[in-house]
RNA sequence: GUGCGUUUAGCUCAGCUGGAUAGAGCGUUUGGCUACGGACCAAAAGGUCGGGGGUUCGAAUCCUCUAGCGCACGCCA
């Protein structure tokens, strides 16, 4: 279904090429003034050098086309040349009503569907997940469904953090601690248990006290990094234990990467690629791109376009071991053979950028991709707190997002049950629902390349523009609906019912709901799920306005109150589908 | 040093390819409860768009210079 923009500029454009101008000169942007219209033109404006005539004078003869255009209502030459359009409210509610005849309201599917890989979350094993990790799940996941929602095949991959130093410290430690445990003798041959000899809290505990310790005492340091190597060169009993700490670590980042409502198709990491690396790096070799500088095999990626200093990309460590870049290529080339995307989008913070720009360059130069394989970096702030800092807990550490998550709910919970007088299981459970759309709104409704503040009680506000009082528009909506099934009114009966506005504000309202289709694709095109915030905002705005005017559980004439009631209808579907793309939903009753 | 980003109301942010009086929310002030959910709605006050110069009929938006802040710049990820 066309966008209406697209329409209203169509019949605009007829209209110049009519009076025997231009056509692309009839383009139609929303009016800055909706005091005096709904949408206005300025390509009489644009045309006047070209046509040496006074913009007014073709605004004038434009007009005069549109005399008794099906489209619009009024059309208006204003001084200096602008042309100021309203629209017949017939159209509009034909627009509507054609909206919610279709699936997805009017929003058209790619014409040639991708198939996409999202590399997001970002998890390390063995570590949990803390505040750092909190834009990439959320912004990652929305993305996806977005890509999902207009027909691309999309696969998301957590890209796990499972390999290399942090797994040999781990291991090590533990080697420490219970050097009896029979992963250790090299002489066993039998089968290991199938039970962990650790909890989830032990494993979490263990990493960062051997990090630290490895930074102080050299020989402790040197041992492990002989356990990173043991573990890599496939030593059962280490194999054994590094299987363990997956395990148990993956159970644990699922548990709260569902409570974030974000769902990874693929739980690969850098392990998977591990057997990769020697036949990349032999083909980089034999191919004549990667060279010895300074100790290290590198690819120059450098381009005579070059403005600022570009650093080689880096391959293998000068003692032969493999980095972040290494696993990085190497799933590249895996993922070319297994999926053969068409595009791979990474997500992560925005300090990476240099780095993938090398990673690219990389892949590029050295073919493991099609010239016509898209790699795109989708660079992220950071998460700042009131005083715009990066976010830290009161005494200075890094906050675990598992209790981030419980501050917002238990934030949320307190003003429910303030509200409500009770403190039930219901209450709980809204309070999660209602806790992680105050969580992603706040992150997603800010532009993803730059830093934010975050406020935990501007987010959990009922007020402005905030998750809460989407929701809250929703099931407002839904309260009324109910209410008009209660007096024996039949939803699906009137649901298409859509007839012609006869308010301002309903208007308003229909013309906030036709932004639909365009705003999702402009979510999707520039990568931009705050696009979709704001519409779901000027929409939840147009509602509340509409409602406070109109009576509509109390209208006498069934006719008119049927066209209330899909319109209804028809807006907490689009909202339920707008908010479901951003990763969270509303609850029943709040 | 090189490069990237950022600077818009007291605070947090929008501002699409340059267009009419620079928009929201919070906060402040004021009005609206016979509740289809007032966790809402309406209204007011509040800005030399970091600064200078330029292009243009017209600049927050484009060019240039400059300042503040943030970030990245080969063996971390």
């Amino acid at each position: 279904m066309e966008k209406l923009l697209d329409l209203i500029s169509k019949e605009m454009m007829d209209a110049f090429a009519a009076a025997g101008y231009e056509r692309t000169l009839g383009k139609v942007t929303p009016s800055n003034r909706p005091d005096l219209c709904e949408y206005q033109c300025n390509g009489a404006m644009a045309g006047a050098k070209q046509y040496k005539k006074a913009p007014i004078m073709i605004a004038n003869d434009v007009a005069a086309k549109l005399a008794d255009s099906s489209v619009f209502d009024k059309v208006e030459a204003v001084a200096p040349g602008f042309l100021n359009l309203t629209l017949k409210n017939e159209f509009v509610g034909g627009y509507i009503k054609e909206m919610r005849e279709q699936e997805k309201y009017g929003l058209e599917e790619a014409e040639n569907p991708l198939d996409i890989i999202i590399d997001y979350g970002g998890a390390n094993v063995a570590k949990p997940l803390h505040v750092g990790h909190l834009r990439s799940a959320i912004i990652g996941e929305c993305v996806k469904r977005i890509s999902r929602y207009l027909g691309h095949h999309v696969i998301g991959d957590v890209h796990l953090g499972d390999w290399g130093q942090p797994m040999g410290l781990t291991i090590y430690e533990l080697k420490v601690r219970k050097p009896d445990l029979v992963y250790f003798d090299e002489n066993y041959t039998g089968e290991y248990p199938t039970e962990p000899p650790f909890t989830v809290s032990e494993l979490e505990e263990i990493y960062p006290f051997a990090s630290k310790r490895s930074k102080e005492d050299a020989d402790y340091k040197a041992a492990a990094m002989e356990c990173t190597f043991k573990l890599q060169s496939g030593v059962r009993g280490y194999r054994a234990l590094w299987n363990h700490i997956i395990n148990v670590s993956v159970t644990d980042l699922k548990k709260i990467y569902d409570k974030l409502n974000t769902e990874f198709d693929l739980w690969n990491g850098e392990s998977t690629v591990h057997d990769l690396i020697p036949e990349m790096v032999d083909y980089m070799k034999k191919g004549g791109y990667a060279y010895i500088s300074e100790g290290a095999l590198v690819v120059d990626v450098k381009e005579e376009t070059d403005t600022k200093e570009m650093p080689p990309c880096m391959i293998l460590k000068s003692d032969g071991a493999a980095l972040y870049n290494t696993t990085d290529l190497a799933t590249i080339m895996m993922r070319m053979e297994q999926n053969k995307p068409d595009k791979i989008v990474y997500m992560t913070d925005k300090r990476q950028e240099l780095y993938f720009e090398q990673v690219f360059r990389c892949a590029r130069k050295t073919k493991l991709v099609k010239p016509e394989t898209q790699l795109l970096f989708i660079g992220f702030g950071t998460m700042n707190g009131k005083d715009g800092k990066p976010f830290k807990t009161r005494d200075g550490g890094v906050m675990r997002l598992e209790t981030l998550i419980k501050e917002i709910n238990d934030e949320m919970l307190r003003k429910i049950t303030e509200n409500r007088g009770v403190e039930d299981e219901e209450a709980r459970q809204t309070a999660q629902v209602v806790g992680l759309a105050a969580l992603k709104y706040g992150d997603l409704s800010n532009q993803a390349s730059k830093d934010y503040i975050f406020d935990i009680d501007r987010f959990t506000s009922f007020e402005g523009d905030t998750g809460p009082y989407i929701l809250y528009t929703i099931v407002r909506i839904k309260s009324i609906l109910a209410k008009y099934q209660e007096n024996g009114g039949d939803l699906a009966a009137v649901r298409n019912d859509v007839k012609a506005p006869v308010s301002d504000s309903e208007k308003q309202l229909m013309l906030a709901l036709a932004k639909y289709n365009a705003s999702i694709e402009a979510a999707y095109e520039e990568t931009a799920p705050y696009k979709i915030c704001a519409y779901i905002y000027e929409l939840a705005n147009a509602f509340n306005h509409f409602y406070h005017e109109t009576k509509i559980i109390g209208e006498e004439d069934a006719q008119k109150q049927a066209g209330w009631i899909a319109l209804l209808i028809l807006v907490r579907d689009v909202l339920e589908t707008s908010i479901d793309l951003l990763g969270f939903s509303a609850p029943e009753r709040m």
